[in-house]
DNA sequence: CGGTATCCCACTCGATACTG
DNA sequence: CAGTATCGAGTGGGATACCG
């Protein structure tokens, strides 16, 4: 992977960025943060105590060992976990959610707690939507 | 585009969903709707009032026709906006965020509050963590 | 005006194999 | 134990051209 900007060895997201609505832009950065199938996974297991790698692994059910490394590592680059290694061996790492992202999980909540209100409604919505452009019948 | 389920014609999301957390499951299905690039501006723009396509089209900067038609269908199919379509000639569409959206855009707003909060520590994060792994300075 | 249809590239992510 | 390297499929999204 000889790439010029030799920062990180790692696949790290390049900031999208560049919106032009302040607002917009600000959600979308938080959202790029912790979109991708794995880091509020990941986040929420960290969020109740320092994790270890293979304790992640099995925690989050599902996830490679590269997805593992890959969200770890944005996470860590952005603050919202600290990675602690002890140099013993066998190797240990831990993972742990900053007080940051205690806060951020706090907002996600909220989130949440939206998608139950609106659950049904949603699901209303949805079906609605795809019986309205209605199969032919004399197929 | 020929395919048998002749529910609808567009491109249209597959809730990915199946995750073992009740939270992250739950946020996750929320982040999958406002997700994508484009999905959060337009919604900010109808929350304002009612918006034709091509008043989206000059509003969200950058967007393609392409783009803004999926992103509309999704979220006129999650019930997030409804579609009025006035059969005058020339056509004219509006777009309005319902009550949901507006409620959503409430929670969005907090994820910002967070960001903004917490801009410059992430930012000194990144700086951190880009420097740490240090370019050889003898290239 | 308000869309669709196609083509295509970049990026995400999974599977697998190898390493300190 | 805790990663890294490589390959390849699937998909998000841009460019462009066409349609009712």
């Amino acid at each position: 992977m000889s790439q010029r900007n030799s920062a990180v060895t790692v696949e790290v997201k390049a900031a999208p960025s560049g919106e032009h609505d302040p607002v917009a832009c600000t959600v979308l950065q938080v959202l790029d943060r912790v979109s991708g199938k794995w880091a509020i996974g990941i986040l929420l297991e960290c969020a109740h105590g320092p994790r270890r790698f293979t304790e992640l692994e099995r925690a989050v059910k599902g996830i490679s060992r590269r997805m593992l490394t890959l969200t770890l590592r944005n996470l860590e680059r952005d603050g919202l976990l600290t990675r602690t290694v002890y140099p013993t061996v066998p190797p240990k790492v831990e993972y742990t959610a900053t007080p940051m992202a205690l806060e951020l999980y706090e907002s996600l909540v909220s989130l949440a707690s939206w998608a139950e209100r609106h659950r049904s409604e949603i699901a209303d919505a949805r079906s609605a939507y795809d019986h309205s452009s209605a199969p032919d019948p004399t197929l």
